[in-house]
DNA sequence: TTGCTCCTCACGTCACGTGAGGTGGC
DNA sequence: TTGCTCCTCACGTCACGTGAGGTGGC
């Protein structure tokens, strides 16, 4: 007995919403003339259209609400899982709001931002762990393992990486890896292994690598700020780098000099996205 | 020289992804064969890529972001004002949370959900205040003033209310609201005024008045656990009741017995949509 | 008759994901 | 040659808001 346009200022609904509703059949007029098409309402619908309103303010989506109002599902459940759904969109925010905060502090410091979490998938590499003392020169590390997968034509085209792992006393135990397209023979220091998938915070570092120090600390400060708990040894993946003609290294990551250098570490933390 | 496909699993982004940045102009690929249409990225490209990652993750717009890496925009503004979006979201966010506590609480009560928060409009009013003893009858109030009203030819189809003054003593002021298309003639205890718009905390009850303090007190407890602030007197609206005929009140909002009147509990807030 | 309200399309939103159907490169 | 990868449309997402263009009722 109401026309939509009056039923709309009773309960605040506005005309399209209603007419919308009407449409998907979650709500509808208490009666359409079939001549004209108005939509006529009465006020003992707004019960029914509350409550609908109040489980769309939640934020439980139309499709739950009509299997809610159609009396099928259970309210106690969905409302559960929704709580349980905001709750990870609470955590999600409050860790954007510490990457805010990060990075408005690096912004004024001349920092741009830069820090991201993602998956890196897992690859077979052939891998050289070694002890060293800090300030070592690996070249020679990473010129033996690049010459073995080289003379065995197993290289593939991604980038090598350096594993930090545990710092035993003064030295470094630390591992470098390289893709390869299949298994090398294992010789001395160098075996084959996978290099799992995870989920990590990645920095991108562009220039020589006596800046690194400096982003390692970026790194840890941000998984600290965000609250991302570290799950295993920083790697760090050359993706610009430099090296011996020889060694036939994969193209694409090969850069002139070092401002070039480009240089990603990857910090291991438990799952995110 | 990496085709989407590795460079992809380089940088962690699809390659759907990394053709709708090309397409949106927003990251392009290093070079793109104009023969085939390959696109074919370098791992120097990473660096841009991850700093329109980082800001995407922030969940700042991808035109925002074009902004921002053209070099037009000011970032420190940008994430200040995301920021500032964030903390709204997060409040709100809250919010519903803790509706959903009071509604879960009370769905194990057997009580359905249904309080909802809206703005309602203002609209002008015939209206009579008193002063009462609570458990007085105030249907000789209502008949008063819809007989004045009535007699001036002055009713809007609109629902009468009963807004709820301050407690004087033991003594409760009220005033009883009658929507008018024009002023009436002031006389008695009879005045004209405009009902302010507002935005309200609204629960509807279904049935008689001897359920209505329950639902007062339900809506104050709702009030205090989402943190919204009263600012106003209560205003209870009579949606489905019943009169005199001969006081020729609206029709849509006339209902036969008890057990089908609908009451609207609207108690303003400071503004929240 | 003039406004005012109502009606039904059709399109836009935001950042992609999901196929469909077809081609290039080893 | 066979897979595998790449390409370009076209459509779907979610809950409506925003017009466009036209009609009904006092």
């Amino acid at each position: 007995v109401l026309k939509i346009g009056e039923f709309s200022s009773l309960s605040g609904v506005s005309p399209k919403r209603l007419r919308y509703y009407d449409a998907i059949g979650l709500f509808h007029p208490a009666w359409t003339d079939p001549a004209t098409g108005y939509r006529f309402y009465s006020p003992a619908q707004l019960p029914e259209l509350y409550r609908i309103l109040a489980l769309a303010d939640l934020g439980v989506g139309l499709a739950e609400v009509a299997g809610l109002v159609a009396g099928g599902d259970d309210l106690t459940m969905v409302l559960r899982r929704r709580r349980r759904e905001l709750e990870a969109e609470r955590t999600a925010l409050e860790r954007r709001l510490a990457a805010i905060h990060v990075a408005l502090d690096r912004d004024e410091h001349g920092d741009p931002v830069g820090i991201v979490t993602r998956r890196v998938e897992a690859q077979p590499v052939a891998s050289l762990t070694a002890a060293v003392d800090p300030g070592d020169h690996l070249e020679p590390l990473f010129d033996e393992i690049e010459a073995h997968v080289r003379d065995h034509d197993a290289r593939a085209p991604r980038p090598p990486a350096l594993v930090v792992h545990d710092r035993t006393g003064r030295r470094l135990s630390i591992e470098i890896v390289v893709p390869v397209t299949r298994p090398v023979p294992e010789i001395g220091r160098i075996t084959n292994r996978m290099l799992d998938a995870c989920a990590v915070a990645s920095l991108i570092h562009r220039g020589g690598y006596d800046g690194l120090d400096r982003r390692r600390r970026r790194l840890r400060t941000w998984l600290r700020t965000t609250g991302l708990q570290p799950v295993g040894p920083l790697r760090i993946v050359y993706l610009q780098f430099s090296g011996d003609a020889a060694l036939r290294l994969p193209a694409p990551f090969l850069a002139g000099s070092d401002a070039s250098f480009v240089t990603e570490l990857q910090q291991p933390i438990e799952a995110v996205p």
